[in-house]
DNA sequence: CGGGTGCTTGACTAGCATCAAATGTAGTGG
DNA sequence: CCACTACATTTGATGCTAGTCAAGCACCCG
């Protein structure tokens, strides 16, 4: 059984209105929420900056994280016309909306987005389900590698807890394998809330999750 | 892409005509492949009678199971027009092929399948993260109940060692957690290979999901 | 200064993987 | 019919991994 924190859903902008006749982009506090289950789904989004997280709160309380939207990447798209889960900025991020509703033309390819997305998740059953911890927690940090192709150094962005609800851990062994990576010298932390990966070693990282 | 999309606006047309005369149905034996990783992708199918089985091989040679398709179901949408998975049927079964090369006029709307595929992997996530191995089994078998919502008995067709690559668990520890579904008197096996469920207590097994 | 939050570490324990073996079933060939 | 092999399922014994509970540290802000 998991570990039960309290999760504190926070509170979107009051009177902010999304999909204004020009589909404008919206900026966005750190966990500002955009939607939230139950919500008419009326437009999708792609995030511009920053970093967007999807999930569900589960019966009992405990807290999912489906996918971590970066730049680019589209989310908000629902089978039904209605949310099935919340999104939430990470940190400061910048969206566009594009509104699907009967009328408008959706200038945007909804079956590659989608099929994007399908890909997206079925990766992340083979993440979740290769069971040691330590790969999960690595494959993790080559996922946000992988974002940032250039920087040798980069933000997660994402707090602990954030990983752990990501990957269906524990904060504390998510901490616990980030200092065992420490020590195998495949990365530093930085920062003061130490989210600011270096990567050392990139190969024994990617040798880790296989 | 299987087929390059202009934008399409989804609209659900009752009565549109599902296939051609050439793509007639299948017929397929226990664990006959019917397509591989790497493979062209020219078609998608529909699952007419049995089951199928959608995987992927590990780089350390095990099998995940990404998903099981049952009457109705569609698989074999791909991202790219290049197979990144297999697809075998489980037990005897018969399905209908969609061709979706560029000139084929697709009768079948994709972005539907394509979403509810997304749906199904969504809702994957959840049950592989929830930890409990006997969580698992019982949502498992949830799923399966709901695909005969009449049957008070109903064949899984599945091996123990399908059952446990679907949920990234051993074939004893879902060996294990039947057993004790039967001892707590949540259904019982039958069958020479104990795959055949008799549920006695639908109640009792959709609160060990939760 | 004190309280709040987020990250880390330690000690202990429950639960699943692993290894091993027994049973039952199917298929083959004598 | 039996002998033999191959496979699927089940059960038991044991060890390791990650969850749980607890505490401590660093940082921020009122």
């Amino acid at each position: 059984m998991l570990q039960h924190h309290a999760i504190v859903k926070h509170t979107a902008v009051p009177g902010r209105r999304y999909g204004t006749p020009r589909d404008q982009s919206i900026t966005l506090k750190a966990n500002e929420t955009i939607y939230s289950e139950g919500e008419h789904a009326f437009a999708i989004y792609q995030v511009e900056t920053g970093a967007v997280r999807i999930y569900r709160l589960m019966a009992n309380g405990q807290r999912y994280i489906l996918s971590f939207c970066g730049k680019g990447e589209w989310f908000g798209l629902e089978t039904g016309n209605v949310r099935t889960d919340f999104a939430e900025a990470v940190c400061e991020a910048s969206i566009r909306p594009f509104r699907t509703n009967q009328n408008a033309v959706v200038p945007v390819d909804l079956l590659h987005i989608a099929l994007t997305n399908l890909a997206k998740a079925q990766h992340k059953q083979l993440v979740i389900t290769e069971q040691s911890a330590l790969k999960r927690v690595a494959a993790f940090v080559c996922e946000m590698a992988d974002r940032h192709p250039d920087d040798p150094e980069f933000d997660m962005m994402m707090s602990r807890s954030d990983v752990a609800d990501y990957l269906g851990l524990t904060v504390e062994t998510v901490a616990r394998c980030f200092t065992k990576l420490r020590e195998k010298g495949v990365l530093c932390l930085n920062g003061k809330l130490q989210r600011v990966v270096r990567l050392l070693d990139r190969d024994a990282l990617i040798a880790l999750t296989i």
